[in-house]
DNA sequence: ACCTGAACACCGTTCAAGT
DNA sequence: ACCTGAACACCGTTCAAGT
């Protein structure tokens, strides 16, 4: 006999959560069920299969990450603020980021952010293609940064990682100051701030 | 009765075919002994699992990614031929950008390119954290920027589009020419060039 | 040293049968 | 309308047994 009624929305909130905690290579049809106290088969009365569970787990995130507002008293100083606070919504979601990016939604998950971009262009006083190169540069900047920091952060050690190919004597008696900086893992957040302004800033006034 | 002796050789061979040709996901225990009309367990005696075996195929690939020479007069125009260089030769290892990627081993795969880079920066006038710091902008950027580049590819369509979002009225009739550049497809190459050397002339005159 | 088939513990999915 | 167990066709991996 089966137990309270099943629903959908308690379906995904379960496979939700297995996503959250272990990542989508957790979520099994079989592992979900057991979670759930229900037999395999009824789950797929409500979501189909595996993969329309799973494109139903992104759409739902997906629209979860909500408007941008810009800060800043420039234009570059709040395309800057846009891209800072699109790198904190991606990066409060790990798994998804992944779940996402492998379903082609980046673009989708982006269109808030990018009228918010065009908007600052506007402001910065470029127009037509020009702007929206910007804003597509811009974009494509953030979303490489973050899926490269997401790397980076799953894989930590690297062997031979740049630590040792820079801690040779040659380089270092050129440029121990750099060698040093290159043995030591990048700080993302000031790398990505001095990117994202060093991009914008050649973007927004020439 | 085996065929001719089986070798380790022959098993990465015949398993980067079936990767390149079909992705990772095509690439079963089952189907590779198949392809090499062996039992499915002498593979393991070879190789190890199937686990080792993409690892090695990874570890091939990331060492056959040689040397990179950069071209141009100034040093600004040599980081970006060796930024294009780069994306030339990962997207013609589309599989292998991912797998790579899984696995963490971007940094590897960089280390030539970063050298490069780094006698550049330097040629440019940059020296200690501030040439390390312009060394992993561009190396940031090209790797993201080929990461999302290949994510659109693999999923051209999408619904609702930029295309549709910037049909809207009111947006074309403040800038037409905007809303048709974002309504069309991005130019990769096009796209990917200015962005580098937008980064690039911020990150080295100043 | 190298290869083998059988077996184990997993998958996602389908389907006829129940209520 | 919703749930079920049995069955199918797949996985990767282990292992004892062969030569």
């Amino acid at each position: 006999m089966p137990r309270t009624a099943l629903t959908r929305e308690e379906v995904l909130e379960a496979a939700g959560a297995l996503v959250r905690q272990h990542g989508p290579g957790a979520l099994t049809m079989r592992r979900l069920a057991a979670e759930l106290g229900t037999a395999v088969t009824s789950i797929y009365w409500h979501v189909g299969n595996r993969e329309s569970l799973l494109d139903a787990l992104v759409e739902r995130t997906v629209q979860e990450m909500g408007a941008i507002r810009p800060v800043g008293r420039t234009p570059a100083q709040r395309v800057v603020s846009v891209a800072r606070g699109l790198r904190r919504e991606l990066r409060e979601r790990p798994h998804l980021i992944a779940m996402v990016h492998e379903r082609g939604l980046t673009e989708r998950m982006f269109l808030p952010a990018q009228q918010a971009l065009v908007h600052e262009m506007h402001a910065a006083g470029l127009r037509g293609t020009r702007a929206a190169e910007a804003v597509r540069a811009v974009q494509f900047q953030v979303v490489g940064f973050v899926l490269v920091e997401r790397n980076r952060e799953r894989s930590p050690v690297q062997s031979p990682g740049e630590g040792e190919l820079w801690d040779d004597a040659t380089t270092a008696e050129h440029d121990p100051a750099l060698a040093r900086a290159l043995a030591r893992p990048a700080d993302p957040e000031r790398l990505f701030t001095a990117s994202v302004r060093a991009l914008v800033s050649a973007l927004v006034d020439t």
